[in-house]
DNA sequence: CAAAAAACATGATAAAAATCATGCACTATA
DNA sequence: TATAGTGCATGATTTTTATCATGTTTTTTG
């Protein structure tokens, strides 16, 4: 982890008008600014692990992260993704308690950090600020749920195809318009479908051969969106 | 639905100290107080659907609810179960959609209604009613993550044992001190596990078999917790 | 109260998914 | 560049779980 050479500027972040700070007022944009502290994470390291206390929360300028649990008997569970402009470690932060989930950059990304007496005395400041943070958790809430319904309900196909349009919806296509821009192992496709890594392997052979998508190595090509979509059977 | 003979005063009620509203300004509690609209549901009277838009938000001042999505092939999936001091309906209005789960009574309930204007209003107004809000979001994320790592890594086995466990937690034993103070279907049972009911059905009567439960209609007695514990393989 | 319906129970079978095993390909590195 | 290690792939097998079928019990309701 090693600091940004340029930090950026909360006023003039490529992210200011989709992230939650979007409707904060600009006196206290302009305190985050000064305060929070920017870094680099090279993919892999971490940002924080499962059970050491929050101390702020995190705020994607570029790249991506991976969530994740570890299960009881050690398996990783992988429970959000995230990108620029995206900010993690509220959660616990709010909730009062360690962090129930690690999170690991999943390639070269900057972060900024923001001290945890900052951000809540902001909140209690603005308003706005407070909404925007209800109603991303309860959209985060909702995820959850709807997860959780499909893990119950839905075989690993069809989860399969459906983790695939999400990767997708998250951290959409590179320049080409069908290989999804980010690089992910067969076992992280798994941890985060809910399975083996070996069902994982063979169902994406499977699509493979149906021609939905195609793969080569860790690119994976969404070829049919909308087969794919169907074997997803998502309807809601 | 039936209107409460006497309704309760949110100034006196049992719950104010435990409820979300515990920390909020006895001037919004009396606002709350003078508008809000007290009713009796019976049991399995719907309090909301699934699909409708929120009107405001559900404060349970005595009774117990089930609250459950309908997945895309129509099975029912209880993801969460409510008691008294228990608001609900605050997800779908505070991300400004419809409601994603219906709300269904377990048993006789009574349920104050609180507008949708004048909860935003005293969310806007009171700070410390605005962080436990956020508190209960974050609490509520953090529990449904852990169930969808539980639902994508546990044998149903072992889920079922934590299920009886989260029901004990949530509405106790009755007052021998053993049996569990609600009568679910063993269908219900079934999809607050995420299983099929044959499969709660028998691997209930093999819990019997082990001395762990003791069955008798609706009613469930947990006769050895421990080992139910240890059967749920809990650690954290 | 009797009939009908719903819920419960259990066995048999089938399907889904995990696990085990093995080999190959790619990558890191000594 | 050889080699160990990791990740990918696929077959064989076992385990888990769902589904189907049938009978019984309990509950609801005319």
């Amino acid at each position: 982890m090693t600091h940004f050479h340029d930090a950026p500027n909360c006023q003039s972040c490529a992210q200011r008008f989709t992230s939650v700070f979007c409707k904060a007022k600009q006196e206290f944009i302009s305190e985050i600014n000064d305060q929070k502290i920017c870094n680099v994470y090279k993919k892999g390291q971490t940002l924080f692990n499962e059970g050491s206390y929050p101390f702020g929360v995190y705020c994607i300028n570029e790249g991506k992260v991976k969530l994740s649990h570890l299960g009881d008997d050690g398996k990783e569970q992988i429970i959000r993704l995230l990108r620029g402009g995206d900010i993690l470690g509220y959660r616990a932060l709010l909730s009062g308690e360690r962090y129930s989930a690690s999170a690991i950059a999943l390639e070269d990304t900057q972060v900024c950090f923001i001290p945890k007496e900052l951000f809540i005395s902001v909140l209690k400041s603005d308003t706005g600020l407070a909404f925007e943070m209800m109603k991303l958790l309860s959209d985060e809430l909702h995820k959850a749920e709807v997860k959780l319904t499909h893990l119950a309900q839905k075989p690993i196909r069809e989860r399969l195809a459906e983790t695939l349009l999400f990767i997708k919806e998250t951290y959409g296509y590179e320049a080409d318009g069908v290989t999804l821009s980010v690089r992910l192992s067969r076992e992280e496709i798994a941890n985060l479908v809910g399975t083996a890594t070996e069902s994982t392997i063979r169902l994406l052979s499977e699509f493979k051969k149906d021609g939905m998508v195609e793969l080569d190595g860790k690119k994976i090509k969404i070829l049919r969106q909308k087969e794919l979509m169907k074997t997803a059977n998502l309807q809601d």
